[in-house]
DNA sequence: ATAATAGTGTCTTTTAGACAGTATTCA
DNA sequence: TGAATACTGTCTAAAAGACACTATTAT
């Protein structure tokens, strides 16, 4: 209440971290970098850094973080949270604001930095600094957006088939659906549009038809008014 | 990717600030105060203030903000957005941490605060920073999060009878709502208890049975499966 | 008694899910 | 032709909504 100083007020570290979130093998993963510098030099971690005085928000410095680090242009990007506090890094009172980032696995292998390590966001991660709950918040906000968005068609590629579509959300979801109930929600949000040439390389059995997010979806999310 | 120096890295102004909202005679309402200080001396503006070395976290300073500038302790604080760049505030690239907070109109009333403004949400607001995008944004999630939630429930005080709190659903959700199925979503939420004693002052009809919070969810949120 | 709002029972409509059928491919 | 998966039609079950009826109060 009475004068404060504001002696430490400005020595607050700022910096963006990104979780990139693939499928593979229908495990949802996580991309994670050696840091190549301290703290925690050559440990796993989130990509991350500063802040720069030319960005133009946090925004864009996670855009630059995450291309810099792993050469990968997202096409989804999303602000999960800010996580703060005296302890969370031993360089000082520090401020994340963390970004979560969805791709398709092709995305990540075609990005030519052998450098970023996969792991399942199901097994035990252990990451430094808060990164393990920056993690499991982006876990647990993308499997709650899944409920009742078009965010799982982000993880499934430019081109997929509904039964993929399908196992996506399953994966997501953790949980089996129904293939018609599901059918009709795909057709009731209309994003999907049919690529001609169908799906044949799966073997003996009838193709299934590849699909494609119509171009006004392709950055813009759509929501259900009732889930699944 | 060369070195840089880092030299304004540490240059960023870290702030909190809070979306405080309640609900006036059906109309959404957002707490503004005076500023005290330059940039915008006078102007009306959201309660926020520096981050200080003694806080805990980001939430921790916004509930000291709140009770320092307001009075007031909320019952429910959730983070919102971080909002940054270097044109928000003139002083320099900064960054604000949002957090909304809803209470019922009692508390601001008995806040012991008389300089706190309310403000309809919905006429134009004239306010400095980019304090009219946070309004905006706060406003918009708590009208998505009415959909599917307990949240409105914060705004509707200790007591309140069903009528009461359907009114509050549908001033939020910008719609008016089937009673039957209004009143099956609260039994379903189990998470009202009724309090005995009717409330009667309304005039020349039946009273209507007043309710409480169960205290296992005074402050913890419940999700429905499906909206409304 | 009347007016006004609270609260409930029940029927109709809408939405979700189960299930089985047809379709198409490869071996 | 059989096995495998894609896709669809249709019936059933569950949820949401409409509507009307009863309940309780003040005047």
């Amino acid at each position: 209440m009475a004068g404060r100083t504001g002696a430490k007020v400005d020595q607050i570290i700022c910096t963006v971290d990104v979780v990139l979130l693939t499928l593979k093998e229908d495990q949802l993963m996580v991309a994670l970098l050696k840091r190549n510098r301290e703290p925690y030099k050559n440990v796993l971690a989130l990509p991350g850094g500063y802040i720069h005085a030319e960005d133009m928000d946090a925004r864009d410095a996670a855009l630059r973080v995450l291309k810099d680090k792993t050469g990968i242009d997202t096409p989804y990007l999303e602000q999960l949270a800010t996580f703060s506090g005296p302890a969370r890094d031993p360089r000082g009172w520090s401020v994340s604001i963390a970004y979560y980032a969805l791709v398709s696995i092709d995305v990540i292998e075609k990005s030519g930095h052998p450098d970023v390590a996969l792991k399942s966001v199901d097994q035990p991660l252990n990451l430094p600094f808060d990164h393990k709950t920056i993690v499991d918040t982006a876990v647990a906000r993308l499997r709650s957006k899944s409920q009742y968005s078009s965010l799982p068609c982000y993880l499934a590629g430019e081109n997929f088939t509904l039964p993929q579509l399908q196992r996506v959300y399953e994966v997501l979801m953790g949980e089996s659906l129904n293939k018609v109930s599901f059918r009709r929600k795909m057709t009731e949000m209309d994003m999907l549009e049919p690529v001609e040439g169908a799906f044949t390389s799966t073997g003996a059995h009838r193709p299934a038809q590849l699909y494609q997010l119509k171009p006004e979806f392709r950055r813009q999310l759509t929501l259900l008014e009732r889930g699944l």
